[in-house]
DNA sequence: GAGGAACTGAAATCTCGTTATCATTAACCG
DNA sequence: CGGTTAATGATAACGAGATTTCAGTTCCTC
């Protein structure tokens, strides 16, 4: 059985487009709302599917992060690690691992990677925040 | 309305015994199985009830780490962070968070915190695999 | 002990992210 | 262009974790 004959179509494209503009990994959601500024009637059951041939073909990378929705960033950046801002729900991307000095594990363990992830507002609404405290501002 | 009297029950005792003796962070299902120890016929559904209350009344804290389930584990400790298997899919504590140097986010950004989680092999699957690659050993 | 409310256990139900279904549309080859 | 067939979009279905339901049990006070 042949392989099917992959097309390239503007649903696709337009997918693409939303995770380089983007620059941050996004949720299929996200990636949704983004690539809908592309084409409009995008559905969402389109979006999974070309995620998911994305990271088959490598140009998509996932990002999980705790009790959230996996995001995806387009593949193939150098080692670095995210932050989430609590209010807005966004996450974006780091420079680097510099300097980051890990704990050490018990003996025997055997440490193959790590995950750094910061947490806070970012710049928008931290800004709409008044700042201090559990920003109570609005809810 | 007054507030339901707690009662002491021996499901939720196994449930608080089973979070000190494993010492670690575990999932409810962990949780459960762990308990069933001190308390055979404990059911999910009583140990998902439970966690709830433990939480609320602030004598387990939540641990979650992307992909998994949330855990939870005892509260009250020192700033810490976790490594977890990939093998055996158990987490562990890490001790103390020393000298971990942080990326420093964009201008504006406001970091209200941070959770770096290692993984790997702990020292019990670790011996079990050969070592390096992909540890490929059993499946 | 006895009464009554809180708690339990098993199963049904809910949630929500993701996948499958299927009729329709549109890429791409000639 | 025209045919074929992969891809799409709306929606139903799924799955795993978490919660609710409810009859039966057990903790606790008097």
């Amino acid at each position: 059985m042949p392989q099917p004959v992959p097309r390239n179509t503007r649903q696709k494209q337009a997918i693409r487009d939303a995770f380089i503009e983007a620059n941050r990994p996004l949720s299929p959601e996200e990636a949704l709302a983004a690539a809908q500024r592309h084409y409009e009637t995008l559905g969402i059951a389109t979006v999974y599917r070309n995620i998911k041939s994305l990271l088959a073909e490598g140009w998509l990378d996932p990002v999980s992060l705790p009790g959230q929705a996996t995001r995806y960033e387009v593949a193939g950046k150098a080692h670095h690690h995210h932050f989430h801002c609590r209010k807005c729900g966004r996450m974006f991307e780091l420079g680097g691992c510099a300097g980051t000095v890990l704990p050490r594990p018990p003996k025997g363990f055997r440490v193959a990677g790590h995950e750094l992830l910061l947490y806070g507002n970012c710049a928008r609404c931290a800004e709409a925040a008044p700042a201090k405290g559990r920003s109570r501002t609005s809810r």
